[in-house]
DNA sequence: CTGAAAGCGCTAACAA
DNA sequence: TTGTTAGCGCTTTCAG
């Protein structure tokens, strides 16, 4: 480990011109530049960068706490936001909440003590007090996606337009004819937080006169197994619906699969809607019909802003996206007849 | 940002007390103690991580690299570090290579120039010598299911019996009746190098007097869309495979979506096998016939493995666990009736 | 039990 | 153009 003064010595120059050679930030003679080049090549010198940070402030290192790094969908959000931050230098160190609202609020601790220069939060069960304390502490901080009735009090956040998402879903389900709709919603581990994705989705459909059968409202961790779990359920009670909206796409492929094991065709006798919009959500059987959040695109605008925001910029809006509904073909008019498809 | 100095003073003591005080390293006054702590408690102290890590120098941070995080594999991986570091009091900072061999090299440099204490490399497209290189830079390097012909020359790796696992797979098609055998080989973006699955498979194959066909080979990018392409045109050849083999579950997914798009039914008309067991597998449709590989142990394994390293201890044998065959409904004899399931 | 002093490796003014 | 000096915030001997 080769240090700064260790070229220093090695050219017979100072540390300090070294840095700038190295750095090419000031002005140095273009020979001694060179041999200073020649010199930290042959010792192998590399900056150590924990050193450089303390004296610039910087660590060029954000921090992204999600939810559950294995639900595929966080894994798509966790590309789109190290391949935005590597192109501007950043490096990121990630964090699980698996749902657990303190262990959020101490990761976002951590994460402002180890002097990351900003970090991005995607909601999921994660308290808005906890990300206003990191903001207060003076760490520029995105929440992305923020799916919870109350409000996070910050104004710089990324996100979809749930409202809108939902509407369409249970437009969609009313007009295809379905009536009795069952709802797979998400929460954490251990409480019972109702995420604003499933509460619109109910509003709405008691505004279009179909309102939500309490008994068919089951609540799961995110997970396909819960979400299977939840789909048997449903499935079991004695008046089962027509269609279920599940929470996310991951619940919703477990629902599926719930369908098929106790003998209900999916379309024909049971629509499932899910939502995210998975890279395997097409690829599974039936084709999911879901709603598609442009999570990349999404995710590197809040990078980007993020950036902004450790730069110094102040960003004003926050950003909103449209989401849209993707119908393929896990959907169909409540007790549609089998098609006989072979 | 209060610093060690603003409660020192606050204390009426120096900072040195305040750091022993707090870290309860050494011995303080009981009063004095508490006074510290009180005051630390107002100012809202928090000890500055990089400066710490100067003096002491250990970040408590490992690095992990992968190929893809959006493949459900990595994110499994992903976790499992995450989970087991972080009881460590370890964080994680990731970078996904894409394939990308110099990418990864690069990777690599840095984290060891942010000072790192260790790093955890999946192998996929992650040249051997990068990974020698840095290891001789001194930070302790833990290479998981290194997968490519040329050995990595480490001796502290973690992995799998590949060679047993393919051996699994090409002995259970074998029994199964199928003869005539395609593969869909994953290899990084630009190069063809052969992973040592794929090509222990085709020994095993040859072995068993049923060598596989060139013509038959497809490789692929480890994505639901290649293994996709690739399933469409295994399965236009003139003399199309009864079985796929798959590189990994992800691709084995694509490959059954494009049975199913071409008609062609599995597993009656087509036996679909992959490679990794991902969450998602038991909840396509078929089920997945797959290689169960115990990521979350094994990656649990390897993060504790990199922990002693880091400690110091010399860890000796490299880490090696069984994979095993996991049938589900993917598979059958090859020329299966239709089992009119309903 | 507490304080003084030095140092981790680097950068940034300011002098020379 | 290069060197000197100081300092980032913390820990760690070593004295007192």
């Amino acid at each position: 480990m080769a240090t700064i003064y260790d070229v220093a010595r090695a050219a017979g120059v100072t540390a300090a011109t070294v840095s700038v050679a190295l750095s090419g930030r000031g002005v140095v003679n273009r020979k001694t530049r060179e041999h200073i080049l020649r010199c930290a090549e042959e010792l192998g010198y590399r900056p150590n960068l924990v050193a450089r940070s303390l004296t610039t402030g910087v660590t060029h290192t954000i921090g992204l706490v999600v939810m559950d790094i294995t639900n595929p969908f966080y894994g798509e959000v966790a590309l789109a936001v190290e391949q935005t931050a590597l192109r501007a230098g950043y490096r990121v160190t990630f964090a699980n909440t698996m749902g657990d609202e303190s262990l959020g609020a101490d990761l976002l601790d951590d994460l402002a003590a180890r002097q990351v220069d900003g970090i991005i939060v995607m909601a999921g069960g994660m308290s808005a007090s906890a990300v206003r304390g990191a903001a207060t502490r003076g760490v520029p901080i995105v929440p992305c996606m923020w799916d919870e009735e109350e409000d996070h009090g910050l104004v710089t956040s990324v996100g979809i337009d749930f409202y809108t998402a939902v509407r369409l879903v249970a437009d969609f389900l009313v007009d295809l004819g379905h009536r009795r709709v069952g709802i797979v919603a998400m929460c954490g581990p251990d409480d019972e937080k109702i995420r604003m994705r499933e509460s619109a989705f109910r509003d709405r459909m008691a505004e279009r006169g179909f309102p939500i059968d309490p008994a068919l409202w089951h609540t799961a961790h995110d997970t396909l197994e819960t979400g299977y779990v939840a789909g048997r359920d449903l499935l079991a009670r004695p008046e089962p619906p027509t269609a279920i909206f599940a929470g996310n796409d991951v619940m919703a492929i477990g629902v599926m699969a719930a369908a098929r094991d106790t003998g209900v065709r999916v379309p024909d006798q049971l629509t499932v809607v899910g939502f995210d919009d998975l890279a395997v959500s097409r690829y599974v059987f039936p084709p999911l019909t879901t709603v598609r959040i442009p999570k990349a695109e999404l995710m590197a605008q809040a990078t980007e802003l993020l950036l902004k925001l450790i730069a110094g910029e102040d960003v004003a809006t926050p950003v909103s996206m449209v989401p849209t509904l993707v119908v393929r073909e896990s959907s169909a008019p409540p007790g549609a007849r089998d098609l006989e498809r072979r």
